[in-house]
DNA sequence: CTGCAAAGAGGCGGC
DNA sequence: GCCGCCTTTTTGCAG
């Protein structure tokens, strides 16, 4: 049974935890996991930096500095190892959206013809424009790029950039226009897009792109 | 060691883990999670209806519906304890959007004076709003509730929600406006609530509402 | 520190 | 199944 207090209140009823606490102590950064028999992710947790006490048959959790506070009351522990612990692997991802935007920033022209790289993460007061392009005309063109799903949220965030972008006299004479690119539209996304004379959506998957270049 | 392939590609060196396996067989749901000595969340992870196969060194994790595969190769086996879970114990929250939302919905003249609720999660083509209300000149008001910081996706998001209402003739008569609440407003979205005439921020928390209530 | 956005996001409810 | 959205999101990064 375990009651959580900070950012909510949260109580977990009677049943069977499997608690991680990776303490400083053991080479851990302090944070603590509480899992259930199912699902990904944990039913109750402490963030780095969380201080372990015990009691008899009650595990504190304490995070002064954020306000957090996790109590697990024991019933009955069926086990439980310490284990110190060593080595922290190095974790390497291949397919995230960096690279995806990584390889359209070397191959623009691949999103359309006679696009060239400007910027890549261009700072824009919204946010960060993934790249920011100069088409044949030599007008600008601001590129959001997901790895997955393009949605609506991805529209906004795009609109947003411009919005920005069309302010900036630095641009102004040629004007700004947007892409979004990625694998899949969703369909009320489509639809929005529809009334977006200055924004389009170019289908391209990290494997689409990946075979272009690895062709040419 | 372990290697992930599915969503994307991706590989964990040589290091020390701890690795739950929630297999359907001892009470789970075939969720895996992978964790190294720190950070809350999982270096690798499986989703339910995960198989699991053990060959010496090797544990195999797959996922054939999903295409997804997570190999762990084990060069020396701390420990291990299987563990029969016979009980999930139930989570109860508080505080979260849903408790913030319905306090609002019990009491909007929290929000604004004369407010009466209309309907909870009002659908509309572009999604459901949290709040429809009707204000004391009887002009509908469509209400976007955070629990945290209210950011310019919930500006978008209530923009979106009002241009469906408005087209609506149901409230064409008496028009339409709309109240973004949360208990903190980017600085960002402020700027753009200046250009928006038909839509005002209410700095409320949860605890300011709770406040509100048990004081009256 | 805040601001901003990705994540193998996960998980939930609705249709 | 897709769609829309919340999350104690967590994590990372840049200004």
């Amino acid at each position: 049974m375990a009651r959580y207090q900070g950012r909510i209140d949260a109580e977990l009823g009677l049943g069977d935890l499997i608690i991680i606490v990776k303490t400083v102590e053991s080479g851990g950064d302090g944070s603590v996991v509480v899992h259930g028999p199912s699902l990904v992710t944990p039913r109750n947790w402490m963030p780095a930096g969380t201080a372990f006490f015990e009691e008899p048959g009650l595990l504190r959790f304490e995070h002064v500095e954020r306000g957090e506070l996790l109590e697990v009351w024991v019933e009955e522990e069926y086990h439980r190892h310490p284990q110190q612990v060593k080595l922290a692997g190095t974790l390497v991802k291949l397919g995230a959206e960096q690279e995806f935007s990584d390889l359209l920033a070397e191959s623009p022209w691949i999103m359309e013809e006679g696009l060239g790289l400007i910027a890549r993460e261009y700072r824009t007061p919204a946010g960060p424009v993934d790249l920011l392009c100069v088409d044949a005309h030599g007008q600008a063109v601001a590129v959001e790029v997901k790895r997955r799903l393009v949605d609506t949220s991805a529209l906004w965030q795009l609109k947003r950039y411009l919005s920005c972008i069309e302010k900036d006299p630095q641009w102004q004479k040629h004007g700004v226009r947007g892409l979004l690119v990625g694998p899949h539209l969703r369909k009320a996304c489509k639809a929005h897009l529809l009334e977006e004379s200055k924004i389009q959506f170019v289908r391209l998957g990290f494997e689409d792109v990946q075979d272009l270049k690895t062709s040419s």
